[in-house]
DNA sequence: CGTTACCTGAAA
DNA sequence: TTTCAGGTAACG
């Protein structure tokens, strides 16, 4: 659930919170231990116990929380996921998968009612990604970079945009919203970009995203902060579960399709199908702006 | 490449 | 009861 800035809102929310603080506990609620993905809570406790968090870094969806002693705790929300940092007497929420227990008496829960979340523990952060793509408010996301990612692809951009190893950190919400903002139908092939459109949508990308982390990020469902509060990005979404409403621009209604496998919401007359130009063999000469006129030698 | 599985609850 | 869900990995 949580795409980049969701997960960037909670990596601002947790440093401070955690930066400092000593792990004196970690456990796994009963059914939960498939989140470490086959290590044992009690081998990763062992080596928690007594480490301190110092920082806390973010790269895609995937957040790593530094330690002192150099390892870091690799964690993925997946779609229900969310940490919290609450005082230990303070109710369990119903879904608690796995627990921090830190020094001072705070808790850091890993809550996640659908369990495909992941917690680990590894030398190097790098260890526990997979191939991603570049970040996409770095500096070396460039539009080449975009069109690097994009281009040979015959997948609909939308299909693109959500692979990871091409760009990291968008998911549906932002992949739909970065459509509509550079005017793409989410069914073009990826690969049928023009230099224009490509600007444009690498504009899109970075203030979709933007825009997503200054509002704290969206929260259409379960996605909340570190606190337990909610997002205000669902507020200010042009196209993403907007289905049969008016489009903000020029007021047709938006559609609901499937691309990927996903829901994919766009205005069809602001991101209309664009015409294929025919690379087909022709008998005919293809024609030209001044037919029967005078033609310029080539 | 598209489809299915992983889980569970909320909404239709 | 059925469908759907901010994600990804494993299918065919």
């Amino acid at each position: 659930m949580p795409e980049l800035p969701e997960v960037e809102t909670v990596r601002r929310q947790l440093e401070p919170l955690v930066a400092g603080r000593t792990i004196l506990g970690f456990r796994v609620m009963p059914g939960a231990e498939r989140l470490l993905r086959g290590r044992s809570a009690s081998e990763i406790a062992a080596q928690l116990s007594g480490c301190a968090f110092t920082s806390v870094d973010r790269r895609g969806k995937y957040l790593g929380l530094n330690l002192d002693n150099g390892q870091v705790v690799v964690v993925h929300l997946r779609m229900t996921g969310s940490l919290r940092l609450r005082p230990a007497g303070h109710e369990a929420e119903t879904f608690t998968r796995a627990v921090f227990d830190l020094d001072g008496g705070d808790q850091l829960r890993f809550v996640d009612v659908r369990k495909f979340g992941t917690i680990d523990l590894v030398e190097l952060m790098q260890e526990a990604l997979p191939e991603l793509g570049p970040e996409p408010l770095s500096d070396d996301f460039t539009p080449d970079a975009l069109w690097q990612a994009l281009r040979g692809r015959t997948q609909p951009v939308k299909a693109a945009l959500l692979d990871q190893r091409n760009i990291a950190g968008i998911g549906n919400i932002y992949a739909d919203e970065a459509l509509f903002l550079s005017r793409i139908n989410p069914e073009a092939p990826a690969g049928s970009l023009r230099p224009a459109e490509r600007r444009a949508l690498h504009a899109a990308i970075q203030r979709t995203l933007r825009d997503g982390v200054a509002h704290g990020g969206a929260s259409f469902r379960d996605y909340t902060d570190v606190d337990g509060a909610e997002g205000e990005q669902q507020y200010f979404v042009r196209v993403f579960r907007r289905t049969d409403e008016p489009c903000d621009d020029c007021d047709a209604t938006i559609r609901r399709i499937v691309v990927g496998g996903r829901a994919t919401h766009f205005c069809p007359r602001c991101q209309p199908v664009r015409q294929r130009t025919r690379q087909v063999k022709s008998t005919r000469p293809p024609r030209t702006h001044n037919a029967g006129g005078t033609l310029k030698p080539r």
